[in-house]
Order: C-alpha cells, then structure tokens, then sequence
DNA sequence: GTTCTAAATGCGAAAGATTCTCATTTCTAC
DNA sequence: GTAGAAATGAGAATCTTTCGCATTTAGAAC
C-alpha cells in the first residue's frame, strides 16, 4: 500500500504522490523520464500536474524510493528502487537497457577513490554499443 | 600549428576553429564548458559567437579532437584528447576532477558488453565523492 | 466530524542550455 | 581574382526543468 511507504520515507501522503508511486510500482516500463511518467498517468485517466511529477520524482529520489540516471547527455530518467544498486549497458540504436552489477568493478571503484583520497559518494557507469538485434540490422 | 591539425581532421581552417583550437591546446583549465570557453575566448579579446563555439566542439567531437563528458547532470564539458582515454573521480563539494584509468575495470566492461551481446562503443564512467581538502573541512 | 495550518498542488511564467534560421562572410579550388 | 560551397554571427526558437503564487489538501487537534 503505497500511503505507508510514503509515510515510512518521510512524505506525507498526498493523492498525487499516490499515484505516481503506484504507476511506477505496477508498469513494466523501468526507467522513463518525467515527461513519460506525466504523460501516462494522463493516458491511463490520472491528472497529475507536469510540475507535480517532476517535484515528486526529485523527492522521491532524495528518499531513496527511485534514481535518476542521465543516459548519454539526454533528459532524466528514473527508475524505482529495489534495494540493489546495478548499473547499464545501452544500445545507441534502438534504446535497449540493459542492467548488470560487477563485483569487480564495484571493488575497483572503491580501490581508485582510497587512492585518490576520495570519500566515494556515488558513481555512475554506462556502457554505450549496438545491442545483437540491431547488429543483424545493420 | 592549428590550420594543419583542423585539415587532418576533414576540417576546414576557419578563423573561428583556429582560435578554439588554440585556446583548448593553451589553457590549463581542462574539462570546459562550451560557455566557459566562449568567456574565455572574449576575455582575450578574441570574438567567436556562442553559437560557433556549440557548434565547433560538436564538430570536435566528432572529428576525435576533443571529448564531451556529462558530469553529475550538469551540463556538457569538453577537454582537449591526449589520444589516451580516461575516466573521472570528482569531488562533490568543490569540483576538483581527477582523472584515472583502471585496466581491470576497462577489461571487465569488455566482458560484460561481449556476455549481453553488445558491440562496445564507448562507456562514461564517473565516480563521486568528497576530496581530502572538502573532508578536512567538513 | 469539524476546524486549523503547514505543506503540497497546478498553472503559467521563467530559466538555462543548446540548437536553428538565414542573411552575410570567408575558405579553397580553379 | 572569382565563384561556389561551407561556415559564421545574431537572435529567435526549442526543450527540459524550475519557480512563483493563488488555491487546495492532508493530517493533527479539538
Ligand atoms: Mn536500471
Ligand atoms: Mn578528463
Ligand atoms: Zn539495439
Ligand atoms: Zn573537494
């Protein structure tokens, strides 16, 4: 029941963000951009003001209930957490995304930003290439 | 001379490219935004429109001579290519960038691209935290 | 259940970054 | 030197995101 773990994260439980949790909770579709978040809640018969979403997601992502991820210098795209960190590899073709989490580099990460001196926070790792169906293609 | 590194690059020596050409090769500041430099260029006295100065890095870009990183959402920065890549550890707090390259994580991304069936293009990989100086202050 | 108040919403306006349009200028090849 | 193609500059336009503010709402207190 979404009002419960929008209380649990702190947020008081309005209708609006009611619903764009549950919409993220229930579609399929996993990182979509504020716009499309917008757009289909209005599709699916739920008026949710633009700058509402946008206000949310922001403060959703400071919850920790989603991330934001910036895909090769495009908009913000969020995507609901579920508890495990991963990162992506994506194909420039056809915008497939795909998710994996490396052990090793995750390590490494941590190995570079001791060496640097760095308090590591945060990264962000995307793998860009042409996914096999568009390889067939041309 | 610039004329000659803008011509190996399919480019044609325009005054304007010159002059970005020469500026990014001179300036110890790495890692500029297309503003920044445009600033930068006007300070010295050199005039160049914004608009060629978006349009020349793209073309930049694309030609191989300079790179385009997306830091933290922000918007693009550009620094000149020694021909060796690299990736970015920053600091979160005042926005010191240091660069590192890492073998193992280098080899690992191959891996992961060849085991999803993707064809590598390229990959950003941007590590955040807080550096020694910003740690000491708090 | 009613009332109260701070917080949240929705709308349009505004912002910031980047791209586009098009008249004018500048390279380069001949 | 001339011609034609390509590039430039200036401002308008676009796109995403944020802001300002009047109105509504959640949730706590009666
Ligand atoms: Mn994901
Ligand atoms: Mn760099
Ligand atoms: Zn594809
Ligand atoms: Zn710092």
């Amino acid at each position: 029941m979404e009002s419960n773990d929008l209380k649990k994260a702190g947020l008081k439980a309005t209708l609006p963000r009611i619903k764009i949790l549950k919409f993220l909770e229930e579609t399929d579709a996993r990182h979509m951009s504020a716009e499309e978040v917008y757009k289909a809640l209005l599709d699916s018969g739920e008026e949710v003001g633009l700058a509402t979403v946008y206000r949310v997601l922001t403060q959703f992502e400071a919850a920790g209930l989603v991330s934001r991820h910036h895909f090769e210098g495009d908009h913000s795209v969020f995507e609901l957490n579920d508890g495990e960190h991963h990162d992506h590899i994506l194909c420039v073709k056809c915008g497939r995304v795909d998710e994996f989490l490396d052990e090793v580099i995750e390590a490494r990460q941590h190995a570079i930003a001791k060496e640097y001196g760095y308090s590591i926070t945060d990264h962000s790792l995307y793998i860009y290439g042409v996914c096999t169906n568009c390889q067939k293609k041309g």
